[in-house]
DNA sequence: TCTGGGGTCCTAGGACCC
DNA sequence: TCTGGGGTCCTAGGACCC
């Protein structure tokens, strides 16, 4: 029995809510979320960018400062995350109609997907579910989003992205068909190949899913190991995962990350410690907040060359005091820094949460 | 073009216990 | 004295995603 599943994709994200929610005046203009160009000197990397910016040649991940140089009259925006997140809750209270009972699995801030197996009875034909689904988001979140559909979750994101903005996108629902869909298509286009694993299928000469369609687990196997059969299906469209509700996120750590302006001295010790004291007060504050205790510190160091390395510690019983998460990052930092490198970011990050609160006294410990 | 910040999941070795 | 496996926790690193 086959089933129908929607992948639902708000376009441009981010930058859509500044647009269209946070600041009217944007609409139609390039417009790039992600930290201040500084006149082309900034730091940071370009978080989204509207189909404005996109079409002078601007996208998510790329340094503001290229951004800056390709566009320097788009409007950068250093956007606040609780917008994003109330666009968010609304979006999913949109699916939540239309899914299957409780068949709606959040993906991330602005994906999610829904099974409409039964819903689609109703309807001539699931595009003409998806164009009322896409209408309903857009009437009440004033949000633009695409829709892919296709019998399984892998397959349905994939055809998401190959119509954007505003797009729905069906495949299906034979083998056949979903089959011929993903031949031509770069074997990134799969959720989960990335970069090292594109890199490692090309050099084996490996460039497409219908490549992967035609070999075997075994041929697979040199360039993908353990993931061959995982692949190997992908590559199929094959995907038996139920579409659960994935319920209320359990987070699993808390971090906060600074790349410095400019790299810091290694001597420059003081300003170091106070840096990640700040981040520690950061921390404990939104610990405090979702009444979370850690167990577990780690510190991230990248220095001048780019090399990045983590430590961590663990303590036997979790807390949220302030001044043991200061103690704990300063000591890791102190002992597994290289005291010779200028440092261009460091990181902390809590792990090991959990919601008991218990009284104990943890001096003892360090 | 020099490369952010927030996460998740997986692997693998060593310690330690039974 | 030498030798098993199995399970769990801790640490470090890697890959990936948005």
């Amino acid at each position: 029995m086959a089933r129908w599943i929607m992948h639902v994709d708000m376009d441009a994200f981010f930058a859509s809510v500044e647009q269209f929610r946070n600041h009217p005046e944007l609409v139609g203009r390039p417009v790039c979320v992600g930290h201040d160009p500084k006149g082309g000197n900034g730091r940071g990397v370009v978080r989204a960018a509207s189909y404005e910016a996109r079409a002078k040649g601007i996208h998510a991940g790329m340094p503001v400062s290229k951004a800056y140089r390709l566009c320097p009259d788009a409007a950068f925006v250093d956007g606040t995350f609780e917008s994003y997140s109330i666009a968010s809750d609304e979006f999913m209270d949109v699916l939540r109609e239309f899914a299957d009972g409780e068949r709606i699995r959040r993906a991330s801030i602005d994906e999610a997907y829904i099974e409409v197996t039964q819903r689609c009875e109703n309807y001539e034909h699931p595009t003409a579910l998806a164009k009322e689904i896409q209408e309903e988001i857009w009437q009440r979140t004033r949000l633009p989003c695409s829709i892919g559909i296709a019998p399984n979750m892998a397959v349905a994101k994939v055809a998401t992205g190959m119509n954007k903005p505003r797009g729905i996108t069906f495949v299906g629902p034979d083998q056949t068909t979903i089959e011929k869909f993903l031949e031509p298509l770069p074997v990134d286009a799969i959720n989960g190949v990335g970069r090292k694993t594109t890199q490692r299928l090309n050099e084996s000469g490996i460039e497409t899913l219908g490549q992967i369609q035609r070999m075997s687990i075994p041929e697979l196997w040199p360039a993908m190991g353990r993931g061959s059969v995982w692949l190997f299906q992908r590559a199929r469209g094959i995907d038996e995962r139920p579409l659960m509700d994935n319920g209320p996120r359990i987070r699993k750590s808390i971090s906060k990350d600074l790349t410095f302006m400019e790299d810091i001295e290694p001597d420059a010790v003081d300003y170091l410690h106070n840096a990640i004291r700040k981040m520690c007060t950061r921390i404990s504050d939104r610990l405090k907040q979702k009444a979370l205790r850690f167990r577990t510190v780690t510190v991230k160091m990248r220095y001048d060359d780019f090399i990045t390395i983590q430590r961590s510690k663990s303590i036997p019983v979790e807390t949220d005091d302030t001044r043991i998460l200061e103690r704990m990052a300063v000591d890791i930092f102190d002992h597994k820094r290289d005291p010779k490198k200028p440092v261009r970011l460091v990181g902390i990050k809590v792990s090991g949460l959990s919601e008991t609160p218990e009284q104990l006294y943890l001096t003892e410990f360090l």
